[in-house]
DNA sequence: CCGGTCAATGACCACTCGGTCATCCTAATC
DNA sequence: GATTAGGATGACCGAGTGGTCATTGACCGG
């Protein structure tokens, strides 16, 4: 969770693990709160109380230690997913959206500067990696709510004419913002959704799953009753 | 559309207006591709091919020139709103939300700078906009969707036991991610949304409004229909 | 032809950046 | 105690930043 020996040089994967997790930690606040290229070198080195020196000899340039951070996180984001997967494997798909919502509210709670360099990483195009790992990234997400629909069309729970790859990836960002204008506090603080207590986001939970399920039109089952009559 | 006297010192406001556009170009231009922390003055300078002196002449600062041409992206924006509602006041709702997508992608067409600028703006929380500012400006264009929602509630288009300013956020944000989309080549390029053709766009059209419309659930008229043999 | 006005100019300032490297320090080995 | 190996260090580098200001020169009324 907080320890990653994958990344960095071989003399950083061998430091004491106390003194790792304060150079990582003190990266993850720098590229959380700046973004990529507003982070600085000078400041991860002020935080973490080491030389500026020994954090070049951790990790030989900036864009290193940043994929080691980013790298982490999406680790931490994958777990999440999977672990969502597998706690609601026989829920009907709205409960399963319904957890997977609530528990996106949890991770953040769990792992603000985590979440805050992911969305930072997969909104905005400001970042040092190439087309292909963001698409791959989105792609990350994108199927597996296509997996969930998909699921749900085999069980005969959702319309089975649906585009499940264009459905899969608006309902993605639907939640994707739903995510981040909780921790956003420009986006929708007025209508309570930033930093929402329980009640709040459940209402927002409840708005979000009757749009996708049940949608804005007035029902119009008038029509078939009045065929079968 | 492309020349605004309000924004700059009084030297900047009385030039010749040829070259007051070829500045405010070159900043548009530089903010457009680099946002704002990461835009350079002195690339602006290179640029528009005026000494670096004269643009601190004619924008006291960095923030300043900023300020004037967001302001210039959020009028052509509220132009464009303004527009789409009075051409489309009488057709309905989904009519309408239809011809606004549309309009969205005519408007990155015809202004990709200013919708980079403006959807950088509304996205990245790494503006040096208050807090206010940013809210104030969702609320913009959140706003016109709640008018529009109120509108088809109002004529019985659509449900109206719906949470209208939640579902108008939603709504609209769903509508902001598919035009990020279109010209944002690492969000759904895999999908064809990406710079996609006009059949294209139809067909991401028709599977937005159908999803908020109609949502995903298998229709449960089957219900009454039982009821009524 | 003069004096005055004012926009244009780019050298310059203090600062920050990512990155380097000669030097120092410590701890183990002989 | 002497030698050595290797991690820690921060002064230093070149580049780039936003911003300033003394100087220049074009223009104009008298």
């Amino acid at each position: 969770m907080s320890t990653s020996p994958i990344t960095g040089t071989r003399l950083f994967r061998s430091l004491a693990p106390e003194k790792r997790d304060k150079v990582f930690r003190a990266a993850v606040r720098e590229f959380a709160s700046k973004g990529y290229r507003n982070a600085s070198m000078n400041s991860v080195v002020k935080v973490a109380r080491i030389s500026k020196g020994s954090l070049f000899q951790y990790f030989r340039t900036k864009r290193d230690l940043f994929d080691g951070v980013v790298e982490m996180a999406v680790i931490e984001v994958k777990n999440y997913l999977k672990q969502v997967r597998e706690d609601t494997n026989n829920m009907s798909f709205f409960d399963r959206l319904s957890r997977l919502i609530r528990a996106g509210f949890e991770f953040i709670d769990n792992h603000p500067l985590l979440a805050r360099i992911y969305f930072h990483l997969i909104q905005s195009g400001e970042t040092p990696f190439g087309v292909e790992r963001m698409l791959q990234l989105h792609k990350l997400s994108d199927e597996f709510m296509a997996d969930l629909i998909r699921d749900a069309i085999g069980r005969g729970e959702i319309r089975s004419d649906l585009d499940v790859e264009r459905v899969a990836f608006l309902v993605n960002s639907l939640m994707e913002t739903l995510l981040r204008a909780y921790y956003t506090e420009f986006m929708a603080s007025g209508l309570g959704l930033y930093r929402g207590d329980g009640a709040e986001l459940d209402r927002w939970i409840e708005t979000f799953l009757e749009l996708v399920s049940r949608g804005m039109e007035v029902p119009r089952d008038a029509e078939k009753f009045r065929a079968c009559t």
